[in-house]
DNA sequence: GTTGTTGTGTAACCTTGTAACATCTGCCAT
DNA sequence: ATGGCAGATGTTACAAGGTTACACAACAAC
């Protein structure tokens, strides 16, 4: 479940609560209609419920959205609040595992190469396909290639959501 | 106009050497629909065409995917062929300006991260937001926060196109 | 020339995300 | 308490992005 002092410190609503809870439950990225049809029990109909949950939980960095699957995912540490907008992820190809990775120096290393040509960086979306370590151990590399789009159907299909 | 080296070189057909022109011409992102629409004279009809020559497009390093704006943009480099999958870019969310900033190092840096935890990277993806230098001059920073939905649009309506 | 591979065309469909508008709820000032 | 307002919610309809399945054409290899 979500912690109580989470709820209180961020003022979170009925709906951010349970589409929280739906993403912590499932450990891995859900798309928001995941979320949706694992929410239709409790009363939810339409994907804007969602999106709007999302909306306010990605401001608090309470979640993170991982643009290369269209997925959500819950806060690796809990609560990102203090670096909403700066995240790296890998994402094993194989079996749809998703870690975050929290290293100041190297985001501020990218925003350094930016600033060089003048650009001045507010939010940076990073995200490392490829095979985890236990997937590298475990199998052989053959079919990576067509990988991307199986991960996509695990998301779609909740398989990882036990 | 395309390159007849890099059409003899990568062996590129007629759509995607249309598909590749459209890009060259836009400077800018633009969505695959956009595309669509803008080779609508030449006889294109379906999404269906403009997707299967941008994945061959993007596998030949000549086109890139932004993710966080599902658009697709040229080559800045003419040809990535090199490092097809490795690429940085940054988006300035006032004007749309997409800039692609090829530094080997910090990507290497990137998946030496990763392999700290025993991760092996075979594709990244890393787009910064933020204020290109221009923006960053001419105006306030007040409506920053609005603004990624507006580059959206900016990319739908083809503004970035001429 | 037949066979296999690759590219193309088309229709239908699925997934993801938004616009617009109405309603409700909690809170605050009076 | 009550009137009013901001923020949250509900619902319908739709736009945008992307894929599946199937049929056919172009072309190389043998």
């Amino acid at each position: 479940m979500v912690d109580t002092d989470l709820i209180a410190k961020h003022k979170l609503t009925k709906n951010q609560v349970l589409v929280l809870a739906t993403l912590f439950k499932a450990k891995n990225p859900l798309s928001a209609y995941s979320i949706l049809d694992l929410l239709r029990d409790v009363g939810f109909r339409a994907p804007l419920q969602v999106y709007r949950a999302l909306d306010r939980l990605t401001e608090h960095g309470l979640v993170h959205r991982l643009e290369s699957l269209n997925a959500f995912m819950a806060c690796g540490h809990l609560d990102c609040s203090t670096h909403p907008d700066a995240a790296l992820f890998t994402i094993c190809d194989k079996c749809g595992m998703v870690a975050e990775i929290n290293d100041r120096k190297t985001l501020d290393t990218l925003s350094g190469l930016a600033a060089d040509s003048g650009f001045r960086v507010t939010k940076s979306t990073i995200e490392l396909n490829g095979v985890c370590k236990d997937c590298d151990a475990t199998t052989a590399s053959r079919e990576e290639a067509e990988n991307k789009s199986k991960v996509q159907k695990m998301i779609q299909r909740k398989e990882l959501s036990d």
